[in-house]
RNA sequence: GUGGACGUGGCUCAACGGUUAGAGCACUGGACUGUGACUCCGGGGGUUGGGGGUUCGAAUCCCCUCGUCCACCCCA
């Protein structure tokens, strides 16, 4: 066997490109009408950025990461996720001087998990984070930018969770409480939330096993349970939310699997085919991260988006495309001819390509239609003498003979 | 990280432990020297994922390993 690929790690081969592609314009178009600019990460930090973002005990910080010494020995992590990043980013270029800003950025995130479907090593996500606004209106216009954008997509089925996970005031006083309980009601739990009553009681909440749903059935409720100011944030989040026309689904036992949220969370599901790995877009508030790291304090929000299982959603139909015109030249004539031709088509937009081979006509049709021709487009000695060429459409066989100089026009027209 | 299913030409899949591992599609040449998709005839292409073992004999059974997929875990 030659060298392969690194599991987990994939190519993403033509045929799959133009809807990754079209996915990405459609953010850029839809998240700059709202006001985001792109920013271009590094792929690299130090280690230390995510363990102290993301928290040392979750399982991306745990187990997950990408960690290696460089070669002076430095600790460097392959971002797991791009929000750390972005803020550090923010901070180091002290752009929390301005009121508001609003950033987005795309490409590759590593985390060392078992490859399934829609689940890689490498994986790609498009963020977005909105820095410095803490209104609950932040929070409802980004998420209808967000329904937008799947609405663009024509995504099927893409639904919207979201709980609050309270702040600093009074999630430690809910943790406690909850502890408390979960040290009373041990006795259905697995063996991971018998672990995690003592590092992260939460996560006991959304776990699937069935002895904990049980044992968490009763257990005080997190909406309950917030403070005045995270609760009217909550309640006004979804009154904008409604303002949007979107109607979420509250779900209190929803987690993060990072620690910097406060407040709102959510994540947005859609009929994948994928089983557990239906999640195709979530975030939410973190207001105390900025301040953590090092900046000044500012609330924020953002989200991530799965590009291989959003891409999956996508029908092929609606992908656009633009059509291949294949030249063909008979003669050597009209091969010099065709170098100034192909030359002028293109500069008008058209998707050109000459068949190089000098085989029988037959064989380069048959070569035109293999290359996936929507035209095929002859240039003979008896149209080279006339300043003509013949156009046939692949589709329909359909066949024309036309004026140069009006080739592009009707390639172009016939194209959309 | 745990459990399971599966790896056979480029693709989709056949082949009871028993000749030289087959078929369809794809590729290629011809019928057909200016017209693809349809038809007909011919041709090439395999270390049966890799390694080891059992056996007179292994694609088939066993072990290891790599990979894909599924469930869990977790997440985008």
């Amino acid at each position: 066997m030659s060298v392969t690929a690194i599991r987990g790690f994939n190519d993403i081969l033509p045929g799959d490109t133009e809807a990754w592609r079209h996915i990405e314009q459609t953010a850029w178009s839809i998240f700059s009408a709202y006001g985001f600019s792109e920013i271009k990460l590094p792929i690299v930090e130090k280690t230390e950025l995510f363990a102290r973002s993301i928290g040392e005990t979750t399982d991306i910080v745990e187990k997950e990461m990408y960690t290696f010494a460089d070669r002076h020995g430095d600790a460097i992590t392959l971002r797991p996720e791009g929000t750390a990043p972005a803020v550090r980013a923010y901070i180091e270029h002290k752009l929390y001087t301005a009121p508001v800003t609003r950033l987005y950025y795309t490409g590759p995130m590593f985390r060392y998990e078992r490859p399934q479907k829609g689940r890689y090593r490498q994986f790609y996500q498009i963020g977005a984070e909105v820095l410095g606004d803490e209104s609950p209106r932040a929070d409802a216009e980004t998420l209808s930018m967000l329904m937008k954008f799947f609405g663009t997509l024509k995504v099927k089925g893409a639904t919207l969770q979201v709980n609050s996970l309270g702040d600093a005031s009074c999630r430690p006083a809910y943790k406690k409480k909850l502890y408390e309980y979960l040290k009373e009601h041990s006795s259905g739990l697995c063996e991971n939330c018998l672990r995690r009553i003592e590092t992260n009681p939460l996560r006991a909440l959304d776990c699937k096993a069935t002895g904990c749903i049980e044992a968490t059935r009763n257990a005080p409720s997190l909406v309950d349970s917030l403070c005045e100011g995270c609760a009217t944030h909550f309640d006004k989040v979804r009154y904008f939310l409604k303002l949007y026309g979107i109607e979420p689904v509250i779900n209190p036992r929803m987690v993060r699997g990072l620690d910097y949220y406060t407040r709102t969370t959510f994540e947005i599901t859609a009929d994948t085919g994928l089983g557990s790995q239906n999640a195709v877009a979530a975030g939410g508030r973190y207001d105390g991260l900025v301040s953590e790291l090092g900046g000044p304090s500012t609330p924020c929000f953002g989200f991530a988006i799965g590009i291989e299982r959003l891409s999956l959603l996508l029908e092929r139909s609606q992908v656009p495309s633009s059509p291949l015109t294949v030249f063909i030249a008979l003669g050597i004539d009209a091969e010099k001819k065709g170098v100034e031709l192909i030359s002028l088509w293109r500069s008008s937009g058209i998707r050109v390509v000459e068949d190089f081979s000098t085989g029988a006509l037959k064989t380069r049709m048959k070569r035109a239609d293999r290359l996936g021709a929507a035209f095929a487009v002859i240039l003979g000695e008896n149209e080279l003498a006339e300043g003509v060429v013949t156009i046939k459409d692949m589709k329909n066989a359909a066949q024309e003979t036309i004026a140069w100089d009006r080739v592009a026009g009707i390639i172009g027209g016939a194209g959309k």
